[in-house]
DNA sequence: CTTGTATGTTAAAACGATTTAGCTTAAATT
DNA sequence: AATTTAAGCTAAATCGTTTTAACATACAAG
């Protein structure tokens, strides 16, 4: 309770000094405020003697700034979100930042909750997975100026800084190594979304098939998200008996669902039908499948660091920078699932 | 930038009052103050209508309260951390607070540093997952009075609020079961580690075997928890080789990496030996292995729950509560890996 | 011998809330 | 009628910093 009793002025009293200098002598650039080198030394060394540590409140209050930044997601326990967000935590905590987390269970009314909570707080910005539906909340919050970076996904109409993976190519790659491997009849299976990152991948899957000169075959309106589990048990077999001989998944849990409902069925991949799945990290349960699953893999750590990085870059700048949007590249982890039996 | 223009001295203009008013208007018990009632519904309605965002930092500075809490743990990438995080943080946005994470990759000058980080934050009570060696800095905190709930381990000679699992009934609950499907030889795998957590798990699994007469057989010195794959593949064999008919293991990772280890080596369970894992979540991975995996459960969002409440209680009263050890009830969940084929 | 410039330091005003003590009136008690 | 009690409100101090403007002193240039 009684942690931080050394203050500013107890230093200044200490040395018998102000606590204008004080607090010059403890800034990131003293030579600005040219203070003798010994002063620095003096006052720097009497600080850590008693234990100084700073009052962020009245810090923050006093220069508006508070070295915190929000990071708002759909769900923290989803691991490829936690991964990101451990990414994010570390490159904040060798810059001297702190973060708050909060998550929006894809809800965009808890988004834009979080959004006003986060500036009460007063974060310096804001990184933020959207969800479907919150193009207001974030053109508003762009319309403001406030620093911000959206991560995984992004809006076609809203321009503001993103860190987005080239979905498009990722399901590309996907198609051309099964079609590589002789595969003809290559089924994308998804769901019912707008979200732009999926339908990207829907893109990908489609550009690709064309110029494969290959027919497209697209389950994504067929998917609720609430019972995949039951939806593909009735989904994935009347692809297979329809002739279908490799799948691609547009989501991690998508694909390890179907992976479950696949081996309860009897069936194997290869075998059966080819696989090709999407990681949202999590990947080490393929593992536990006899054989090696392929799966489109995305650079989780620089998510995290680059969307760090743009956004303080965007808050030093006070929110005056230009719109960067950075396209993270997959990359195809090629193992047996997608190969000729 | 300008996100919140209007300051109580506004709202208090408009309205031709003090600030004071508006204040003790704008308060948790305005009554309290005695602000009559039409009062209060007029700042309040004006408030509404202005937009008014209190400033935090003012708030906090002069109140010496932040309502912010700090969540500390070994890695919020670990979905069992994850998933308590995720429950503390919905708790926390019902009641008002937000939560700064911060993970400790279990080094415990990582702890230190980040407990000195958050308190200098504000943060009105720390949530800690307590790693190796984190004896002093617990206790010191415990020493200052600030309040502080550790979760998921504890230390036996340090006097502190907690959640934890009740350990020893959880390996207990599975020695049993294996008993009863007629195993004798039980085998436990765990680490090297001086957490009590764990230690609790490998007590649990002595006593249960010594109420059975039987012969105890643990692996915790021979693993190291950074390369558990290499590990296991010269353990494990050796094990069934030994005559072992069952394994409990004493963490979730284990588990799966073992599983994972028993199949490339062509082995299956519970034909080649019987299994029962532990649950940090994450036992949807178990769901890829052709046969149902028995597990011990815990009530992940207990932790959360408890633990949050624990800390706001502590809170309110100042760190002068009574110190409470809360122990959670371990589930085991029965499938076919613990059963006699 | 001014004047100008750089250097090192300080006094004092913010920042936006909370909180203490006190000031009016009106009502209740004696 | 005199005195206490309560209700409703306000002035002003305060929290611990940052930041602006200004004050000395020294030293160089004209």
């Amino acid at each position: 309770m009684k942690s931080n009793k050394v203050t500013i002025r107890d230093l200044a009293k200490a040395l018998g000094v102000s606590t204008t200098l004080v607090s010059f002598a403890m800034s990131d650039s003293p030579k600005k405020y040219r203070v003798s080198d010994e002063m620095i030394a003096k006052i720097r060394a009497k600080a850590k003697e008693m234990d100084y540590q700073p009052n962020n409140a009245a810090r923050s209050l006093r220069s508006g700034k508070s070295n915190t930044i929000g990071v708002i997601l759909s769900d923290i326990s989803n691991r490829f979100f936690a991964d990101i967000t451990r990414c994010i935590e570390d490159q904040a905590s060798q810059n001297g930042y702190t973060v708050l987390v909060g998550s929006t269970d894809e809800k965009p009314e808890r988004l834009a909750n979080l959004i006003k909570v986060f500036q009460n707080k007063g974060v310096d910005g804001l990184i933020i997975v959207p969800c479907e539906g919150a193009e207001s909340s974030i053109s508003e919050l762009v319309a403001s100026g406030f620093p911000l970076v959206l991560i995984d996904r992004s809006f076609d109409n809203i321009n503001v800084s993103s860190v987005t993976l080239n979905n498009i190519k990722a399901t590309s790659l996907a198609v051309n190594e099964l079609v590589a491997s002789g595969y003809r009849k290559i089924a994308f299976v998804s769901y019912k979304t707008s979200l732009t990152n999926i339908l990207d991948r829907e893109m990908g899957y489609r550009k690709a098939m064309r110029l494969n000169d290959l027919k497209e075959h697209i389950c994504a309106n067929e998917i609720d998200y609430s019972s995949i589990n039951n939806e593909l048990l009735s989904l994935l077999p009347k692809l297979i008996k329809q002739g279908t001989e490799a799948l691609i998944f547009s989501t991690n849990r998508l694909a390890i669902e179907a992976l479950i409902v696949i081996q309860s069925m009897g069936m194997t991949v290869p075998e059966d039908v080819a696989f090709i799945g999407f990681d949202g990290s999590e990947t080490f349960a393929f593992n536990l499948y006899p054989k090696g699953i392929t799966y489109i893999k995305q650079p989780i750590e620089q998510f995290g660091y680059e969307a760090f990085n743009l956004l303080v870059a965007n808050i030093i700048a006070g929110g005056k920078t230009d719109i960067v949007n950075i396209e993270l590249n997959p990359e195809l982890v090629v193992k047996e699932s997608s190969k000729k039996s």
